[in-house]
Formats: C-alpha cells, sequence, structure tokens
DNA sequence: AAGATTACCTGAAGGC
DNA sequence: TGCCTTCAGGTAATCT
C-alpha cells in the first residue's frame, strides 16, 4: 500500500526523468482520472522540470510543450496519487502492458512511464500553480519534517483516538496504516487513546518513532506486502521489519504477549496489549453513566 | 462541527 | 472442485 515511504522511493526512482520529454498519452480506463482531455491536451511535447512528493502525492513539474501566454499558467503540474494498488513504472516500450494498465507516457528514450492499478483507488489530474496551491493547502505536517512541537499543536487538542488523527492527512500528510501501526508500536502507545490525553513524555515517544519508523521504511525502499514495486519495479524491504501490522496471534518482539487485531477509524489496527496499555475508559457521558448504574442494578442475562 | 462510519473497487483467501 | 462471502485500505461523502 503506498503511504509516504513507497511513495518518496518511486519519487526518487523518477526524479532522473528530468529532461525527459512526454511525446505521447495514451488511455486505458479513464474512471480515476480528472479532465483526461485536459492531460491529452497539455502533456503531449512537455518536458519534466521536476518530480517530488508531497504527502502521498506524486508532483511531475513539467514545462509545457507551448509557452503560455499567461506566465502565470506555466508550470503545469501532474499530480499522481497512488491509491492502494497504483504502480508507476518505467519500462521499454516494446513490452507488453501488464493487467490493469489504464494510462501510458510516451517517453522521448524509448521508454513508457506506465500507470497500473487494479483497484483504481489512485487519482490523477493536471493542475496549474493556483490548483496546486489549493489542493495542498488542507494538507497537515510532513511527518519528516515534524517537529514535537508541531506534533503537540496537532493532537494535544484533539479528542480522536491517535490512530485516526495519525491517518489523518490533514494532520499529518503521508502516513498509512502499516506505518500508524508501526509507529504506536514503537512509541507505545494503544492506538485507541486519545490525541489530547497523551502526556509530553508520550508525545515524544510518538515523534521519535514516527521519524525513525518512516526514515527506515524509506531507507529499505518501502513495505512490498501485495503490490507495491518502486519506478522500476523493485519491491522494497521493511516488510521484514513490520513488528504488529498483520501479525495478530504472533508474538511481540518486545514482550512476547500475542499481538491483538481490532478495528480503528474504520481499519485493520494491530497492537501489543501489554507494550501498548489501553487507555482508562474515558469519563462517561451523562447517558452512558445512567445506562451502566441500570446495567449492574439488573445485569442483562448472560447468553449460552 | 468534530468525530465516526460507509462507499468505491478488484483479487485473494477461506469456508463448506 | 467451485461457488460464495469476506477482507484489504486510499480518500471523500455522509451520518450523528
Amino acid at each position: 500500500m503506498p503511504e509516504i515511504a513507497e511513495v518518496e522511493t518511486v519519487a526518487r526512482g523518477l526524479r532522473p526523468l528530468a529532461g525527459r520529454r512526454i511525446l505521447a498519452v495514451r488511455f486505458g480506463k479513464t474512471d480515476f482520472i480528472d479532465q483526461p482531455d485536459r492531460i491529452e491536451t497539455l502533456l503531449p511535447g512537455s518536458r519534466v522540470i521536476e518530480v517530488r512528493r508531497h504527502g502521498k502525492m506524486l508532483l511531475f513539474r513539467m514545462e509545457p510543450a507551448v509557452p503560455s501566454p499567461n506566465p502565470a499558467m506555466a508550470p503545469i503540474w501532474l499530480i499522481v496519487h497512488l491509491g492502494m494498488t497504483g504502480q508507476l513504472v518505467l519500462h521499454e516500450a516494446a513490452r507488453p502492458a501488464a493487467p490493469h494498465t489504464h494510462v501510458w507516457f510516451t517517453l522521448d528514450d524509448g521508454r513508457e512511464l506506465r500507470y497500473t492499478d487494479i483497484r483504481r483507488f489512485g487519482h490523477m489530474r493536471i493542475a496549474s500553480p493556483e490548483e496546486l496551491t489549493t489542493l495542498v493547502a488542507p494538507l497537515g505536517a510532513d511527518p519528516l519534517e515534524l517537529t514535537v512541537a508541531e506534533l503537540r499543536r496537532r493532537l494535544g487538542t484533539r479528542h480522536a483516538r491517535v490512530k485516526a488523527l495519525l491517518l489523518d492527512q490533514h494532520v499529518l500528510r503521508g502516513l498509512g496504516n502499516i506505518y500508524a501501526d508501526e509507529s504506536l508500536w514503537r512509541a507505545r502507545l494503544h492506538p485507541m487513546r486519545q490525541g489530547s490525553d497523551l502526556s509530553e513524555e508520550e508525545m515524544g515517544r510518538l515523534w521519535r518513532a514516527i521519524r525513525s519508523v518512516v526514515s527506515e521504511a524509506i531507507r529499505l525502499g518501502g513495505t512490498s506486502i501485495s503490490d507495491y514495486v518502486d519506478a522500476l519495479g523493485r519491491r522494497g524491504g521493511y516488510q521484514k521489519r513490520l513488528r504488529v501490522y498483520r501479525r495478530h496471534g504472533r508474538r511481540c518482539a518486545r514482550c512476547s504477549a500475542t499481538i491483538e487485531r481490532v478495528i480503528v477509524a474504520g481499519r485493520g489496527t494491530h497492537f501489543c496489549p501489554r507494550c501498548q496499555p489501553a487507555p482508562r475508559p474515558a469519563r462517561a457521558s451523562r447517558h452512558s453513566r445512567a445506562a451502566s448504574a441500570k446495567k449492574r442494578l439488573h445485569p442483562a442475562p448472560r447468553l449460552r
């Protein structure tokens, strides 16, 4: 699943495209593409100036084929989000395309950049500099540029569960389910803890955990569980370092308790029940206090 | 109105 | 063997 480390690895692999020209664009299915006609009009003949990552987005800064009369319109940005199963891989043009390939960019060096996406949760569009600014504005801090103060500022006032906050791209941009679970394990924090409930010391642990998990995952080229490969089709190595993600029923590497799996924020959430102690139940509302008082007086009959 | 839940999509895996 | 159901999770829309 492409999260920050996978997208960063793909971006690094595509950086040598700077200077290359796109000669032609061809589409398969386009239901995940915004204004495919605009892409077909603007990209052929354009040149790659720069490739960068922003959160989970890949940004290609392109020099238009025909200089625009309006200088504010140049450059144009090609934005690619890999979603769940998206792949952006360089191939020799002669190679047959993999199934579910939906976009072909013909390059001026005999190669093609191909976008393949089984589930089509990905997204692709063209943006002007102004449109890019608007798209990027609501996103949170980059986990690699994060400071403890910034993390405290963004989590400290929030009553949502810390797992949900880590997944929220408006809080931090780039974390997904794998690195959220792995960071919480390393920080020894239960995923259901409230953001506002974290102590100064716990905030520091979480900050260090996020940075070390993400930077090691990037160093190893990302996590390949099912689909993910980099720009040259190579798998990552961080799947060997996972401590909780999809390891429920197995032993915790730190304390040997059994890893559990629950649903938090609608996502499979993996944690060690011993290393990551459960939060004290939140102060009950008037309604649920009354309900539990009633339960103590009149316990529901046990089934079976 | 923040926080929680659900829909979208396809293939793999498990149950019987 | 084969059909059916469930599960995976990126984000946006919808609920409470």
